[in-house]
Parts: C-alpha cells; sequence; structure tokens
DNA sequence: GTCTTTATTTCGATT
DNA sequence: AATCGAAGTAAAGAC
C-alpha cells in the first residue's frame, strides 16, 4: 500500500462530474488497484476514489487513475508532497480473514430453528421457498396448517414490505396456498413499514437477537398489560 | 490525522460482532473522531470503522473507540507499529468544498426544463407534486391535457416502480385525475424494472445527460427503424 | 459474464 | 432528534 500525504486537486468525471479544490488529504493507493481519497474528516467515506480494476498513470505532480472498463477517470493534480510511503503488506487478500456474526443471515438461521417467534405456533417448512421471483426466507405453517411467508430482514423498510407482497401475490395463485399470510420479522421496523404493512394485511415482529439466542429474556413487560 | 501503519487485530461489537485477525493494516483517525481500519485491498470500504461522535482510548498496545451514543465498540490489538505519524491538514471542513453535478437533482432539473423527453407533447404542470406519502417529482400534462406523473431516477430499480405505482394509487383518487398515467424516467432502468413497470402499465423513458444538455445528438438511429 | 440483494450501508435533507 | 430517500452507493452472491 501506497500512503501519499499531499496538498492535492481531484477531479473526477464518469457517471457524474466532481471537483475537489485544491487541500491537504491522504491518498491510498492499494495493491489491488483501489485508489481512495481522504479528509481528515467526513467520516467512512472517501471524497473521491476508484474501485479496482483501474489503471493508474503516474506523471510529475500527477495521477490518473482510469477505470479499466468505461470512461470513468479521477484525475489528482498534487502541488505539495509531505509524505509518500510504500508498505508492504503482505499478502492483500487478508480481508478474508474477517468474521461478522448477526447479519441477515444469521437471523434467518435462528429464526429458521424457533419459527414461534415469528407467530404464534409457527412451525417450518422450508428455508429459501422457492417463487418465480426469488426465495421467500422462511415458509411455515401454523396450528391449523394455515401457511405464512415470512420474509426476514435486519432493518425493515417499505421496500421489504413491498418484497413480501410481491412474493404473495406469486404464492397465493396456488390454490392450495391463496389464504397464505404474510410475516415481516426484523431487528429494526421502520414506521413506515409498520403503516404500509398493515394496510398490505401483514404482519410485523421485532425480534432481539439476544433473545434468539438465549443471552437474555423476552421482555415480557411490555405484554403484560 | 493520525495515519498508523501496524500489525493489529481489531474487534467490532455492536450491531454485529465482527473479528478481524491480525495483520499489517492502515489505522486512520481523522480529526472529526472517524476511526478507520484499512487493509491493503478490499477497495473502498475500511474492514472496520467508527463513524463521529467517538471517544477514543488509547492504552499501551491498545486503542479503543467507542460510539458517544449507544454500545458499538471497537477494540483495536497493536502487537507492532511500522509507522505513527500526525499530521496537522487544517480545518476539517475542507470537504465541504467538494462539488458533484450530475445527480438526480440535476437530472430532474433538466428533464423539467424539458419535459419532452419524457413524453410527447409533455409540458410541466409542476415539480415535487405533493401528495400525502411524499412529492411526485414532475407532474405533467399532454396535448389532450391528460396527466403524466413521473418519477425521475438516476438508476431505476424495480422499487421505483412501487414508488411510482404507491403515488399513482394516492393520485388517482382524486376523480379529476383518474386516468393519471405514469412515466419512470432514468438514466438507467434495470432489465426487472421494466418488466414490472410494463405489467403496471408504467412508461419507462431511458435519459441521457450528455443528450439532455445538448452535448450530444440524440441516437436516432435507435429508433429510426 | 449479468443481475439481484445486502450493508455495522453512509449521508444529507426535511419534519 | 427522528425519519426518509439518494448514493459515482460498493460488494457479495445467485444464475
Amino acid at each position: 500500500m501506497r500512503v501519499i500525504v499531499a496538498r492535492c486537486q481531484v477531479e473526477y468525471s464518469g457517471r457524474l462530474s466532481a471537483l475537489l479544490p485544491e487541500a491537504l488529504r491522504l491518498l491510498m493507493l492499494k495493491a489491488d488497484g483501489s485508489v481512495l481519497v481522504h479528509a481528515d474528516a467526513g467520516g467512512y467515506k472517501p471524497l473521491n476514489w476508484m474501485t479496482p480494476p483501474t489503471c493508474v498513470e503516474e506523471s510529475d505532480g500527477r495521477i490518473v487513475v482510469r477505470k479499466l472498463k468505461g470512461e470513468d477517470a479521477l484525475d489528482i493534480g498534487i502541488s505539495e508532497v509531505l509524505s509518500d510511503v510504500t508498505y508492504d503488506m503482505g499478502s492483500p487478500d487478508d480481508a478474508a480473514g474477517l468474521v461478522k456474526d448477526g447479519v441477515e443471515r444469521d437471523l434467518q438461521e435462528l429464526l429458521a430453528e424457533q419459527p414461534g417467534w415469528c407467530g404464534e405456533g409457527f412451525r417450518l417448512v422450508r428455508r429459501e421457498w422457492p417463487t418465480d421471483i426469488g426465495p421467500v426466507d422462511l415458509m411455515c405453517r401454523d396450528d391449523e396448517d394455515a401457511w405464512i411467508a415470512v420474509e426476514i430482514k435486519r432493518v425493515a423498510t417499505i421496500d421489504a414490505v413491498e418484497q413480501l407482497h410481491r412474493y404473495l401475490e406469486r404464492i397465493r395463485l396456488d390454490p392450495a396456498m391463496g389464504a397464505c399470510r404474510g410475516v415481516l420479522a426484523a431487528q429494526v421496523l421502520k414506521p413506515q413499514a409498520r403503516v404500509l404493512a398493515a394496510s398490505r394485511g401483514i404482519a410485523c415482529v421485532e425480534v432481539d437477537l439476544a433473545v434468539l439466542r438465549g443471552e437474555r429474556e423476552p421482555d415480557l413487560t411490555l405484554f403484560a398489560a
């Protein structure tokens, strides 16, 4: 990785045009061809960037980064260099070592094991139930053998409601499942999603990862009215 | 900005858990409290990060970053430091200087000036036409005074079709606009969006920013069959 | 390859 | 402060 701290001006052209006036920035040129321009503020995002695959040309006081395919270009004009160091950071695929736990996939696994959190008496029929427009996360049946399609999200927005609604439209074409209900299960449910779900006759369930794992007791006081 | 190149291990806990095994990384500690952990590959995204407002504690060989509000924490264990330099990069709000051109807003302005690109004989009645679930980008009428709601996207996905469909449901409740049509205008139209739009009776128009600006002639050969 | 879905999405604007 | 929608979304997974 090459790390440059320099006074520079950056111009991006491609999907849109962006002009970054001259100031001190940090430039990162990664081994995989990524180029990032960071300011000393602004958080997570680079001000300008180019993702691989790229082609980097360097001439005196200027670095031009082009996308191999397409017309995107990043033109960095450097007026003063404070530091310019290259580090050998070993195999560039160390990123593969990152292990995450608690993403949507994990939530789906936990709910597949304990479908009762999605609704009273639910039992799992199948995970990733196929429809012609994509798979439904969980297909369940209840005590009375009624069908319920469950859509799982970490954060459920209005889009999740529409997605489940589209699935339900397809599923209900099958006469045997004409009465299939829908349940939207999520760690966080946006208010608009609740409203639209109600108007579409879709039930909402907010689930707590720690409770699903048995690491915390459900907050029964909420329902003990 | 403080830039550290070090062999380190990182643990994130909060919305999810993430464990990053020990390897050489670049750590960025920005003036605004942002902390980013980058590998020498993996493009745009940091492997781990924390956005402001944060609180950074440093003890020997360890940096702990906490979100001021909430339980998110980033625990960085450093085993070997190759470089640790702090730069004064001036006022941290230099990022404000970034000027973008060609975002959805610009597309909306251009189409408002030249609604004819959205459909034959269209004239603009109002931009940001209000409905009770949000504003429609453009409301137009055609030669026969029929109403058309236009939704504008840079990239139109299936969600854009649903969004316009929801608007149309509301608009058509008004008896005077019961026949209001819908047009989805975008620089890029995803295939699924076209299909769903067709089934919802919504027309699609792909627009070219350069053509709208008169910088390029429309590719008439496409239509000159 | 193309296309779809997820994301610790982040980020800004608006209420 | 909460909420909503855009993003040069990027990146991973499915087909």
